[in-house]
DNA sequence: GTGGGCCGTGAGGAAAACGTGAGGACGGCC
DNA sequence: GGCCGTCCTCACGTTTTCCTCACGGCCCAC
């Protein structure tokens, strides 16, 4: 579990720090508005703790950043009690809103609440479909004619993993382009066009018609299982 | 969108009932933890507002009967600030805690978090209408006669979108043209008369005496569900 | 009637988007 | 240094999408 922790007082970040990495998280930290949105993209947190008051790029700048691509939960803390700062972060795409100071107990408590709402999504994380049989928490392709393992590099998996995600769903370029590459590169739709062929090459029985990696010209593209 | 309140103090019930009914919730009541459970049992509320200390069953006892057979998502009011309480509740499936005395905006923005994200991963976030079932969220489009999916490109969709969303009411062709092809098009009719007609070929049972997607000579074009 | 809007229809070509093949840059590893 | 896997660049053929153009029908005003 990867939690990413965006706090401008190194104090509080390093004292995070060591309270999530103590309960077994994965933690990544960021020490501005601008950070947190770089180490987003890099590293796919399943959660993000935010402090709302960092300088430059506010806590809610952040929130929209994120919103405009993920729906990763977001944690803001804040030292301000206002009311009309709440709202305005739960309605900007916050999940939970802790006010300083908190105890420790409490905010794992959230964390972990909001977390286990995504969990669900993971259990079925397989698919088989086509001749083969995909596993993503597994990190695993068989193929089921011959039961032979299929390889795939870091990027393929990060794409694949995006579009089985939303199976059935339509996922359009820029999504693909900043969730597999990052926000920087959401023009480059010729990566897509590289990294669908690769995936197609080793999923699909017939790589030129393709059955359930599917092209939407000018909008994105789709998962079908069956 | 149906709401839950449980509550002992029927002061706190019948504030937090009109707060809710005037923010159009559909709002249904109960007074103890063993009403609060019948309730959700008949009703299948959207989300669930508890008071943790309620006589008899408590609320942490209301929490473990609801997630035994729900995901609802359960937002926890409590007079208590103990840290203890807050992580029981979380752990015991709760999804938000709010202490009182509390602000009936930051209660309302917190509701309002918690169910939207329920949304996206419901299935019904779509029309079904005359043959077709259209989801704007999968962006997908199925004929429920045999089951085949039907494919709409990037400007159908962009046009059928925003006729759906004021579905009912008469959009007109300046209004089109602006959504679709941006205001330097806002002339072109043509335009209009030629993807309504793909539209119509794609949706409807007999195209050419559209029942879905309605001309009004002039104006624009509406859509109608039924 | 009949002429002018307005709308629906049909076909076809330009442009955009996509798929494909070959190969270079880079870093890790022996 | 040489090998290998991975990522990315570039050029070119193919498919899909979008828009243009021409024509016919309907309705209402005159």
């Amino acid at each position: 579990m990867k939690i990413l922790i965006a706090d401008d007082d190194p104090q509080i970040l390093r004292a995070l720090s060591i309270t999530f990495t103590a309960s077994d998280y994965d933690v990544v930290t960021a020490g501005d508005g601008a950070a947190a949105l770089r180490r987003a993209a890099e590293h796919h947190p399943d959660i993000v703790v935010l402090d709302l008051g960092m300088p430059q790029l506010s806590g809610i700048d952040v929130i929209h950043g994120l919103r405009g691509y993920s729906t990763v939960p977001i944690l803001v803390i804040s030292g301000r009690m206002d009311s009309i700062d709440k709202v305005q972060a739960l309605d900007a795409g916050a999940d939970d809103y802790v006010t300083k100071p908190f105890l420790t107990d409490e905010l794992l408590a959230r964390v972990r609440a909001l977390t286990r709402r995504r969990l669900p999504l993971r259990e079925e994380s397989g698919a088989t479909f086509g001749d083969v049989r995909v596993d993503l928490v597994a990190r695993s392709v068989v193929r089921t004619t011959d039961g032979a393992d299929i390889h795939l590099t870091r990027t393929e998996w990060r794409l694949l993993e995006t579009l089985m995600v939303n199976a059935g769903r339509l996922v359009t370029q820029e999504i693909l382009l900043t969730e597999v590459w990052g926000p920087q590169h959401i023009r480059d739709t010729g990566y897509l066009r590289l990294y669908i062929r690769q995936l197609r090459k080793k999923l699909e029985r017939d790589p030129g018609t393709p059955r359930h990696l599917l092209t939407e010209a000018g909008m994105g593209y789709r998962f079908v299982p069956e």
